[in-house]
DNA sequence: AAGAACCTCAACCGCTGCTCT
DNA sequence: GAGAGCAGCGGTTGAGGTTCT
């Protein structure tokens, strides 16, 4: 985390991964750190302390603008936060990227992280040509890069050792390979990658990663609402996945194991693995064999025959599904193979503001902020602590007072309209 | 044109195991 | 043997790009 502050505006960027601007007028008494809200930034490495002394001696007051995530208000003595993912809008990226490139910001100390700049990589690149792909700490201890050890060593294997592939898609040969030792070895991706010369771990983890959750998708997506391919996914199908032929991949043995909720059970760690004849994954897409060759795999579809509404239990989850998707000729076992490492449905979206809301119903969430306790509360201007005190005259609208009737953007509107239009792209630093 | 959904990939974090003192 | 420091690994996150609505 970086604090840059424009000289002219006097807005703070607090620079984390994305930035939060803070500007406007100083309220009376200035800043003190006595909010348990510092917790924020202390939490992402700030000196409190001298954000604090700085404003206090520029005069600004803060205002936490959405240019990011993060989403707040400021009073003289308090930040709240909010936390919003809310998605950038093209003009929002833009404007992002060009205050990254323009901005030039002070490291006060801090260890360097995000996007490797060229001429960083030409340092990291002079130092392995010179002492080798080792030491990794001294680069900082030199004074060379600020960066950790850890993450020149990352830059070094996954984007600058020489002969790597990148920005070469995987081949076909390729996808099979690591689907075949995956089978073999599971999550070991450095073993992996070894078999596959010119990849890096973490290209193989990505690619693992990115096939997981287009076949849980699939998967998951109710058949019946798959038109000629209303999804575009998988008219963008990379080639392999359309192509990728049969081949013989390792297969549990145990059949108990097979409909085992053990996460354990994903990997095939089994001392006896018999082949099998894999199925090519477009035969995934078809939505009328994919539930019933679950169902098959999973040896469920004896249990659930019977009853009214078919049931297809895949891994962790119960998954409802139409009628006559139950109904189809159930393919071969085999298929469970590239089944059983696809996660469970992954949670519904987990922070956007709703989620806020029905955390600050819970006193315990105050406790992340440290001082815990639902006496903090009267502090957030969105909690009904069953006191008047200060906290409603922040809020200024009677839907405030409950705060699971707040939505998302009557947060919003809480700022100033005129609020955002403060925000532009800095000045490139000549202008400054 | 704008936004949503999805994909890819770079980079970070936490943990573990190894090595050295 | 204990502890510190470091390297490596696997999981996760988030930015930016692409495609579709």
């Amino acid at each position: 985390m970086t604090i840059v502050v424009h000289p002219r505006s006097k807005e703070w960027y607090f620079w984390h991964k994305t930035p939060i601007v803070c500007s406007g007028e100083r309220g009376r008494g200035g800043y003190r750190k006595q909010s348990a809200s510092w917790r924020f930034f202390e939490d992402r490495n700030v000196k409190v302390e001298l954000m604090i002394e700085e404003m206090n001696k520029l005069s600004v007051n803060l205002a936490l603008h959405a240019c990011g995530d993060e989403v707040g208000r400021a009073e003289p003595d308090r930040i709240f936060i909010n936390r919003r993912r809310r998605r950038r809008t093209k003009v929002e990226s833009k404007k992002l990227m060009e205050m990254r490139r323009s901005t030039t910001y002070d490291e006060m100390g801090e260890i360097k992280k995000g996007p490797w700049k060229t001429e960083e990589d030409e340092v990291l690149l002079r130092h392995v040509k010179k002492y080798g792909p080792r030491d990794w700490s001294s680069i900082r201890s030199k004074g060379l890069l600020q960066r950790t050890g850890k993450s020149c060593r990352l830059r070094w294997v996954n984007k600058l050792r020489p002969d790597l592939k990148n920005g070469v898609k995987f081949s076909a040969e390729e996808e099979r390979t690591v689907i075949e030792l995956q089978g073999q070895y599971g999550n070991k991706w450095a073993r992996i990658a070894t078999h596959l010369p010119g990849r890096t771990d973490n290209d193989v983890k990505n690619f693992w990663s990115s096939r997981q959750k287009r076949l849980a998708r699939v998967l998951l997506s109710p058949p019946s609402h798959q038109p000629p391919q209303k999804s575009h996914k998988s008219l963008r199908e990379p080639p392999a996945l359309q192509k990728v032929p049969p081949f013989e991949a390792p297969k549990h043995s145990s059949s108990t194991e097979s409909s085992v909720t053990s996460p354990k059970a994903l990997s095939c760690s089994s001392s006896y693995c018999e082949p099998i004849q894999m199925v090519p994954l477009p035969e995934l897409m078809n939505p009328t064999t994919t539930n019933a060759a679950i169902e098959s795999a999973t040896g469920l579809l004896d249990q659930n025959q019977n009853q009214n509404q078919p049931i297809c239990q895949f891994e962790y989850t119960t998954i409802p599904i139409e009628e006559n998707s139950c109904n189809q000729p159930p393919l071969p076992p085999p298929l469970l193979q590239d089944f059983h490492h696809i996660p469970p449905p992954p949670p519904p979206l987990t922070f956007d503001t709703q989620d806020i809301f029905n955390q600050l119903g819970d006193p315990n969430f105050f406790a992340v902020f440290g001082q815990g306790g639902t006496a903090d509360l009267s502090q957030f201007p969105f909690v009904q602590t069953g006191g008047e005190g200060e906290s409603g005259g922040s809020c200024g609208r009677e839907e405030c007072n409950d705060p699971l009737m707040m939505e998302a953007d009557a947060f919003m509107d809480e700022f100033p309209m005129d609020m955002f239009d403060h925000i532009e792209p800095l000045p490139s630093p000549s202008e400054w």
